[in-house]
DNA sequence: ACTGTGACGAGGG
DNA sequence: GCCCTCGCCACAG
């Protein structure tokens, strides 16, 4: 809440608010943190959030809805497996009906 | 203090 | 419509 946070426990508070089954995109983090060209640093935050389990990264995707971070998700099919555990279909690194589970803080949060 | 980086996004050819 | 290039901005070394 305060500003004195760094702008990485920002992006792990929004990615808790991801409810279950649904997915959203770096830059709609990004954005919603007023940070919209820094979609970059969301995905980057995101990698010092591994060590949290209370941020499901897996549930973050690029804005095509492909799971770019997969590979950082141990190496493994992990975020694969995370996402189809949550009904969500993933075709490949390929979300399935992603504009459907998209989830847009901005819009959802206001 | 400076440089590099990096799980993206948008624009141009 | 696909592929390539540039920009971007906060954090780590």
């Amino acid at each position: 809440m305060s500003d004195n946070q760094g702008f990485f426990e920002r992006v792990y508070e929004v990615c808790r608010k991801i409810p279950y089954g649904r997915v959203t995109s770096y830059g709609a983090i990004a954005k919603y943190l007023g940070a919209a060209r820094s979609a970059r640093m969301v995905g980057w935050a995101m990698n010092a959030s591994h060590n949290l389990e209370d941020v499901p990264a897996h549930r973050v995707v690029n804005r095509n809805g492909v799971l770019t971070g997969k590979h950082h998700f141990g190496g493994s099919d992990a975020m694969k497996q995370l996402l189809e555990a949550e009904n969500v279909k993933v075709e490949g690194l390929q979300v399935e009906n992603f504009k459907d589970l998209f989830w847009d803080p901005v819009q959802e949060l206001s």
